[in-house]
RNA sequence: GCCGGGGUGGCGAAACUGGCAGUCGCGCCCGACUUAAAAUCGGGUGUCCCGCGAGGGGCGUGAGGGUUCGAGUCCCUCCCCCGGCACCA
């Protein structure tokens, strides 16, 4: 028998798929189809495990349903803009383009040799100008519907180096890199308006077959709350300034009223306070902080401002203070604050010794004075509260609020978490943006058929204060397209999320130059039938994409509301049970494992770890033990082709476990995505077949293990369906479990003394209840459990068990 | 604090719908082959007790309680681990 080469192997049939363009497929637009799709990669280094596993479970699922007669589209690319590839391009010290398309390179081969079935004729990269045209041209749609827009947002500025800096690299409100007190600063920001799309995200989950984990995530991310809007006029000033709760049953409690300090009356009531020095001081050393740093903060901090709200459900004057435990983002900006119901309110009564008021309490029981009493549930009632008083706490706040509607001073409200997406970074490899800037005209969209605009070449594309494609002058200096005058481009660049916002829908139509796709196709290929990937892009990723389909549909471009049908997240893979990651310093590549091992012994072992959807931990020898398998497993099949008889498949032992396998194998790769069950059934399968390889049957079983195996060995069961005689199985179908063979005429018996195993019988499989109980009771075994008590009960399952109950 | 996922042999895990706990694999032990080792192949392997042995019995799925003829699985209380969000009013 001829040694297992699985380098020789793997390189024969990779060629022939190669050849045939086995894998691609062709937009007919016809017949029942599936798309899946993983997360595409950053080219940002080498594959890694996780990568590993990502791919080859997309792999499995993609063979297991074009072999069940689905047009499958499995497609692959890159996502070659944005910080991840610049990041690892400025470590390794190169032109961000030369760097990414060597590790695209790479990564191509690696995939290649990995063999994973893709349709490498769709293949897109978001860096080169055919896709990022496109990209732009989104843009461009989104910003004539007002759904992209420029604002002013607060970021940290080192006034030493002259740049922003990430909020991660300051510290104790210095800059990380040179020790200079950072300041903040309001730049100029390009944002998509997500926030209109909160509710839709949040109701269309509903209607997404995705682990509850992830939709729970979403549903965290997007963060609805019900609640109210309620007006406090400034009395000193006579304006209204809303603040939202979600506790208007704890209005009567309200002692204290809250700005942020970012908060637009701040300044002006600076202007007109005697303690307008103060407060311009707090607001400035706050502003410095990092955000998590006020989080942070132990005490409460802030300062009075010497103005005074009025209370619209009583009238009462209450101190307005400014303080930075209230967020300028969430809300209003501004909050009542009721320290007798609030930890933070309460918190900060007890730095500035201002009054607590309780005004709900448990309808029976004591209130502990010295903390905030948060409950409010209907054991729970309004106390101080005119004429709510005695009400339920739910019952309360609906009236409170309809009292306040009917006088305009309040409304039902609803808030976010979600904010809009800031998506500008000044940096240089990223997706430029086309607007540009006129004297004249003010910002005007580049017309689509001057589009791409190109990336320009710059001498130092390193991050610096100012956009790096400012270098490139004669790029920026531009006529305008509107008047013609002199006028300059946007230097900023799109995020890498904008980028992967769309990618999997130019995968349908990949070489279009006259539109970003054509609308039969896509609406043909999606939604995606089976999106893979990781956790971490649980929230942004996915929400951004979500978001953008919907607004396309909006548009009348997609016809579909939603991209992901079914998400499958992978679990980390893990080494010394640490995710692996460059930070870690524990990344494990396959190339290593492939070359070494064989790639089908590589993608039998990352699926062999453990559950795909949970964290595995990472082992040579697990390798080691799936290179043995697959050498087995080449064996016992080489030996049932030489020997096993040919003929009609007789319905031995052998056929009824290669049945019973072929319904395990199927339902655990179809229903179940329990890849690694899968696996070790096909292994009992092949343990069977070593025993007894002459057997009438075993040429039968063997077959049946090659075909199962497919999915995840491609490269050896093909090598072994040619020996057994046949050819191209990577398009035969799929097998089918013969339901007779999977009904035996006789089973085993289990036969239990009050619940506890006493013996087995195997018995006929018609037997009637009462002579399975006969059969129970004449057990020697069972006797001698049974000491001469009476039995009260026996309980019999059909096919399975028998229970005397004695007593 | 809120939300989500977990806890089963020495290890990764299996048990899908309440019905034989531990499939499959790793590791380890014994044996075959070998001058020897590696590789490979065969057998054994939850744990404790009784028995020379064949065998028999008890215990056992984080802890405690409950439902049930029967619980890893369902319910209640609690502990621990991992992850997400978090001064979000």
């Amino acid at each position: 028998m001829e040694r297992y080469d699985p380098h020789a192997i793997e390189a024969k049939w990779q060629q022939r798929w190669q050849e045939e363009r086995a894998f691609e497929v062709a937009n007919d637009l016809e017949g029942e189809k599936s798309y899946v799709l993983e997360m595409l990669p950053y080219p940002s280094g080498t594959l890694h495990m996780g990568h590993m596993l990502v791919y080859t479970i997309g792999d499995v699922v993609t063979h297991f349903r074009r072999r069940n007669g689905m047009r499958v589209l499995h497609p692959q690319g890159f996502d070659s803009f944005g910080l991840p590839a610049e990041n690892a391009a400025l470590n390794a010290g190169g032109h961000p383009r030369e760097i990414t398309e060597r590790n695209i390179r790479h990564i191509r081969a690696s995939m290649r040799r990995i063999g994973w079935a893709i349709d490498w004729s769709r293949e897109l990269t978001t860096h080169s100008p055919e896709y990022y045209r496109w990209t732009q041209w989104l843009f461009l749609k989104l910003y004539e519907q007002g759904l992209a827009y420029r604002k002013g947002a607060p970021v940290k500025w080192c006034p030493n180096d002259q740049t922003v800096v990430a909020n991660e690299q300051v510290q104790d409100g210095r800059c990380e890199r040179c020790g200079a007190e950072v300041v903040a600063r309001t730049m100029e920001q390009w944002f998509f308006r997500i926030t209109d799309y909160a509710q839709a995200l949040l109701d269309d989950l509903e209607t997404l077959d995705w682990p509850e984990s992830i939709k729970a995530r979403q549903r965290n991310w997007i963060g609805r709350s019900d609640g109210a809007e309620v007006a406090f006029r400034i009395d000193e000033l006579g304006e209204d300034v809303p603040v939202f709760t979600t506790r208007a049953d704890t209005l009567f409690g309200a002692t204290f009223f809250v700005l942020a300090p970012e908060h637009e009356l701040v300044e002006r009531l600076a202007e007109r306070s005697k303690h307008g020095d103060e407060i311009r001081a707090y607001v400035a050393r706050t502003a410095a902080k990092k955000t998590a740093d006020r989080a942070a903060a132990e005490e409460k901090t802030g300062v009075f401002t010497g103005f005074h709200a009025v209370n619209p459900v009583n009238g009462e004057r209450i101190p307005v203070y400014v303080a930075d435990y209230v967020l300028t983002d969430y809300g209003t900006g501004a909050i009542m604050a009721v320290p007798a119901h609030d930890e933070r309110d309460f918190a900060f009564a007890r730095a500035f010794d201002l009054p607590v008021r309780q005004v709900v309490r448990p309808r029976d029981g004591e209130v502990d004075e010295g903390t905030p009493y948060v409950a409010h549930g209907d054991d729970e009632v309004l106390v101080n509260s005119g004429d709510y008083d005695g009400l339920a706490a739910p019952e309360g706040a609906r009236r409170i609020v309809e009292a306040l509607e009917a006088q305009g001073l309040g409304r039902f409200a609803v808030n976010y978490r979600l904010r809009d997406w800031g998506w500008s970074r000044q940096r240089y490899w990223g997706c430029p943006i086309p607007i540009v800037y006129c004297d004249a005209c003010g910002t005007v969209p580049v017309p689509d058929e001057d589009l791409p605009v190109p990336l320009p070449e710059v001498d130092d594309y390193r991050p610096k204060g100012e956009p790096p494609l400012a270098q490139a002058e004669d790029w920026v200096r531009v006529a305008c397209p509107r008047c013609g005058g002199p006028a300059s481009r946007e230097t900023e660049t799109m995020d890498t999320f904008v980028d992967s916002s769309w990618y999997f829908l130019r995968y349908c139509d990949p070489r279009n130059e006259e539109a970003p796709w054509r609308r039969e196709v896509v609406d043909y290929w999606n939604p995606i039938d089976l999106y893979i990937g990781g956790v971490d892009h649980a929230t942004m990723h996915m929400i951004y994409a979500r978001f953008f389909v919907k607004v396309l549909n909006d548009l009348g471009l997609v016809g579909f509301r939603e991209p992901f049908r079914r998400f499958f997240s992978n679990g980390w893979v893990t080494l010394g049970k640490t995710k692996m990651s460059k930070r870690a310093g524990n990344v494990v590549g396959p190339d290593d494992f492939v070359e070494r091992y064989g790639a089908d012994a590589a993608r039998l072992n990352i699926l062999f770890l453990g559950p795909a959807d949970q964290n595995m931990e990472w082992t040579e020898t697990s390798v080691q033990a799936m290179a043995r398998f697959v050498g087995r497993f080449w064996r016992v099949v080489n030996e049932v082709a030489e020997r096993a008889p040919r003929g009609e498949e007789a319905g031995g032992s052998l056929a009824r476990k290669a049945h019973a396998t072929i319904a395990k194998v199927t339902d655990d790769i179809g229903r179940r995505f329990a890849f690694n069950t899968a696996i070790a059934a096909v292994m009992e399968l092949t343990n069977e077949l070593a025993r007894d390889p002459e057997a009438a049957d075993a040429r039968f079983a063997a077959e049946t293990a090659v075909s199962l195996i497919q999915p995840y060995a491609p490269h050896v069961a093909e090598e072994l369906w040619e020996r057994l005689g046949h050819e191209r199985l990577w398009e035969q179908p799929w097998p089918q479990a013969d339901e007779s063979q999977l009904v035996r005429d006789t089973f085993q018996l289990v036969v239990q003394v009050n619940g506890k195993l006493r013996d087995r019988v195997e018995v006929a499989a018609d037997l009637s209840e009462d002579e399975l109980v006969a059969t129970a009771k004449a057990s020697e075994r069972v006797q001698a459990h049974l000491d001469g008590k009476e039995i009260r009960q026996a309980i019999v399952v059909p096919r399975k068990l028998v229970n005397l109950v004695v007593g």
